[in-house]
DNA sequence: TTGAAAGCGTTACCAA
DNA sequence: TTGGTAACGCTTTCAA
């Protein structure tokens, strides 16, 4: 490693004698290059690091001088001094942070939405959100890659195991809470299970007449996180469901067109309203009639569906606020013994429009 | 604050004595609900914390007999230990966090996987990525608060100005790369200046004979970062531009298509492909015929765009992929020296469809 | 009102 | 091959 980072001991403390007796700094002011400490700041202003920790952070328990306070400010202005986060929870014995899985893809506007909105909320909180992605690591190598920032809390990715929740508990995080279809021992669950939704779409086109439905399954990697859970959820309605592969281009959706309508499919609920888009635009250009010929129903209720035509029938899925979630987060942090607690958070219902 | 995070002395190494003579700890094990410590692994393996770290870190300088390997490695197994990242770095004298900024408002699907990609990529080379919402901060102030985090790079959000800059590269980051249409002094700058964008878009209108040009500007908050630059973009092509303000609603599309019309406008940028496809809806639910009355160009290049009719027109936009960008950071992490390098990363091109 | 010093959990140097 | 110990930057008693 080329040698950049000089290392400059800044001030030599009375110590038990006899050993290390590097050169002392350069008297006054920090070494060129080097990010300056309390210390410095100290130094330059002529008092002692605790004045400096008390003045910065205006410790109410103790009254130093209006002048002296004046000197450390300025000091530490001159020197354009930042204090050491990691220092500072070193010493405090915990941090802000809280933790947030990286979606590995794409998830659609509507979570990414929620996402952004959860994290917005939380660094209004005052927490530092470290969004984490686990690249190769399996479940308990992952939890430990996070417990070693000491988070407060934890928004749990899909797939961690007890094991994993664990090992986050024990390295000090005061809440874990999964975000999932299914609660996981020892963590708070926020429950967002996506059959509720193929429920609501298959209950709706049965209550249109239909019998057999074809499911959309998107093909691209990832997505079966949600996909899954939707087919189930249609499944569970009783209806006599067949899946449709389906890849996001117009080629695979005029040959998914075309093999569900020599299946003489009359309803489909393609996943969500982007696919529904790209499946009844191949529909319509093979001559369907929507919904006459081919009852369509996606999900998520984006705008581009009241755009179409036929208008796009869709299920609108409520998440709660990213606001509301950062103050239960908050609520939990501040009550680490809390019981868990597991609680629905995803409502789901059809939108009929017109393509049914 | 209730009591439940109980501080226990750990060791008593060899003190000036003298001082605080605090109860020693129960002899063996750690004291429940205490986070292990490297100290805590060392004596219950009998050896000392130097030790430790070498087993753990498979340090290659130190040789350690194969028993007093295993041993530490289960009584870190039992305890479940875990490092910790802050004393580490505390200790190592820099971090591994690359501080990314987060979009205020949705970004649109193209630059979202644009910055999720750039993330995973610079997870998989080792980074820390930590999202930081400046909340109120202004950009002195947020450069500040994100110092305290000592990032070895910060891609800094746009509105960063040369002061932050400065405070930031002070506080050690390596790198401070700004992502934005214009250069900031003393930062690597990638620039992505969305006139491109709006100079293709009016290009391609021109060439097909248009001298008017019509430019939907985004109502929604934040969306100006964008949309003021992809509007400079179509006024440096010489034409005659008229701003279209539009919320991104049916309603006002109506009000919109309706002025639209009435001032005879017969070309418009529409800023992107999801408010052209709200436009186009629009004037078609007035009975114009599109491109003939009206010709609609979009930008993004999004599926959406190739599946309405007539199919949209649209500026493709190219940006490097993350891990190319990922690669970036890295070399300039590790070549801290290096003059600050500007960069163009945005291509923009039209792509002709339908309608226009 | 101010200062000295301990200690948070690591790692790396130097001795043994 | 292993262990003692200083040091990273900060906060916070305890004493003066």
């Amino acid at each position: 490693m080329p040698g950049v980072m000089v290392q400059i001991p800044k001030q030599q403390p009375a110590q038990p004698p006899g050993t290390s007796g590097a050169a002392r700094p350069e008297a006054a002011g920090v070494a060129r290059g080097a990010v300056p400490t309390s210390a410095d700041v100290a130094r330059l202003a002529g008092v002692s690091r605790a004045t400096v920790s008390y003045v910065l952070n205006n410790t109410s328990a103790v009254r130093i001088s209006e002048p002296t306070r004046r000197r450390v400010h300025e000091a530490a202005k001159e020197l354009g001094y930042v204090p050491h986060a990691a220092a500072r929870s070193l010493r405090a014995g915990h941090t802000r942070i809280v933790l947030m899985p990286t979606p590995e893809v794409p998830v659609g506007p509507l979570y990414s939405a929620f996402l952004n909105e959860l994290q917005w909320a939380l660094s209004r909180l005052d927490y530092t959100v470290v969004q984490y992605g686990s690249v190769g690591l399996g479940g308990e190598q992952a939890a430990r890659a996070w417990a070693e920032l000491r988070p407060v809390a934890v928004l749990a990715p899909v797939g961690m195991g007890p094991d994993g929740i664990g090992i986050l508990r024990r390295s000090g995080a005061k809440a874990v809470i999964t975000l999932g279809p299914d609660p996981v021992a020892g963590a708070h669950a926020l429950i967002m299970d996506h059959r509720e939704v193929g429920r609501a779409a298959g209950d709706h086109l049965i209550a249109r007449g239909h019998r057999r439905i074809g499911v959309v399954m998107p093909r691209e990697e990832g997505l079966g996180t949600f996909a899954l859970p939707r087919l189930a959820g249609v499944e569970d309605t009783g209806a006599e469901v067949v899946r449709l592969p389906l890849a996001y281009e117009e080629e695979d959706a005029a040959r998914a067109a075309g093999h569900l309508r020599e299946r003489g499919l009359g309803a489909v609920f393609a996943y969500n309203d982007e696919y529904a888009m790209l499946l009844m635009r191949a529909l319509q250009d093979t001559g369907a009639a929507i919904p006459d010929d081919v009852a369509v129903i996606g999900a998520d209720d984006l705008m581009l569906g009241r755009l179409l035509r036929p208008r796009l029938s869709t299920v609108r899925i409520d998440l709660p606020s990213g606001e509301e979630l950062a103050g239960l987060v908050d609520r939990l942090v501040r009550d680490p013994a809390a019981e868990p607690e597991v609680r629905n958070v995803l409502g789901a219902s059809a939108v009929p429009r017109a393509s049914t």
